[in-house]
DNA sequence: TAGTGGTCTAGACCACAAA
DNA sequence: TTGTGGTCTAGACCACTAA
């Protein structure tokens, strides 16, 4: 239900509403969702809010709207895979594969210069570093090297982050949310060290995705390097106009 | 002005309007946009009407709303480059290089099978084949294989494309507009020929681009495969949620 | 304090799909 | 013909920014 005191508006509980009926599967795709009309009924707002709320949806390709007929449930498509941050976890359940990690480093180290300013951090800030190997039903697929400002989640290295995601205990344990990123995609050949670790020839093709995932303040929090195996991984998407 | 006899929706009309100030240069980047109460005085519409019609532009990332200052343009970002559809040329202008291009050959052929499926035509449909190679401040970047259904543009390649561009010509001489399109992008080794053609040496790493463009009516129309040279190119995009 | 965008309401009429 | 989403209006109160 609404809370009606609450400081997040109606129209944004209400996606968040609808939100976890479609990703909790209780609402499948195809699925004909409740009319406009019904929801106003039900959650107590005007029908203005229910489409703002709807709107959100529909913008990141959940449902679709149709005249006379009603809105619907999409399929999930691995083209939301480039405009959604993903974790690797549901990236490699859409690819339907075994998603497994190993987690090959990490430590604390001072900032060098190319990530500070990724980060827009002093040279030299305190960092923690993590370095992970992914696999896919056991294969080598990618390398992941994460760099976390330190001094906003202390002590995030004393987990493990094989079995629980590293967002989700920025989020629980730090209040950080990350919920914006920007990134960049090129080819680059591996180096002995890199195709070692995936078990490839060095000089063989990655893709190569540098990341800068930023908190609801657009504050930079989490810089990455992605070294994706070439023969086994790729993006899909989706363009317009 | 809003034409209040058209088929065209106000919010949408007024979008254009608003888009026009702002790629036409009239409204520049950093620009204080006028207040949505003297927009929706201007335009004699409502203010949902209004704020309708700017949601398209926060949308697009075309301007940012900011509470109790005004709404202001935004300096055009490369990142919409992986959500748009963008010609070479644009996106070498985008990118700050002067752009040319060779075209290495043409014809028309019978669609092999993986062709014929991108396309959804049958094998052996005819098909019109045009392999360009585009330079960016005369040093090769990319080879371009474009493959069309030559029955929707019969003698499309009677024009030469170096000067013009191909989606120009679908558009004013067949009425074929690409509005959207899928992509996917992996990085592989560079073959021999390809590596010769673009001046690098085989097995150099490539960003390998498929991507099938649609028409209005969501039919496929064109097929494409890019080989962009790893050191020399890459793409930027954002990511949300 | 005045002006801005953020949210919300309670209506209205329309075009379209399905029965 | 009925129910759906698409569009539009004319208000209202609020939080925030800048003077």
């Amino acid at each position: 239900m609404i809370q009606r005191n609450s400081k997040i508006p109606f129209y944004y509980q209400l996606y968040e509403i609808l939100n976890k009926k479609i990703t909790s599967g209780e609402w499948q795709p195809g699925d004909l969702l409740p009319a406009e009309s019904e929801l106003l009924e039900k959650y107590q707002v005007s029908r203005a809010t229910v489409r703002q709320a709807m709107d959100i949806l529909v913008t990141k390709g959940q449902i679709t709207r149709e005249r006379g007929r009603g809105s619907f449930v999409n399929e999930p498509t691995i083209e939301q895979t480039l405009s959604r941050i993903i974790s690797f976890t549901e990236d490699m359940k859409q690819r339907d594969m075994k998603p497994s990690t190993q987690v090959l480093d990490k430590g604390l180290l001072s900032a060098p210069e190319d990530v500070a300013e990724q980060l827009q951090v002093k040279v030299g800030e305190e960092l923690a570093h993590l370095r992970r190997l992914r696999l896919a039903d056991g294969e080598p697929m990618s390398i992941e090297d994460s760099y976390l400002i330190h001094r906003l989640c202390e002590g995030v290295l004393d987990q493990d982050y094989v079995s629980q995601p590293l967002r989700e205990a920025l989020s629980k344990r730090y209040g950080l949310r990350l919920v914006s990123a920007r990134q960049s995609i090129r080819a680059v050949a591996a180096s002995p060290e890199i195709a070692m670790l995936l078990k490839i020839e060095a000089g063989d093709p990655l893709l190569f995705i540098k990341r800068v995932s930023y908190d609801n303040d657009n504050r930079p929090v989490e810089f990455i390097r992605f070294y994706h195996r070439g023969d086994r991984y790729a993006l899909y998407n989706e363009l317009t106009d």
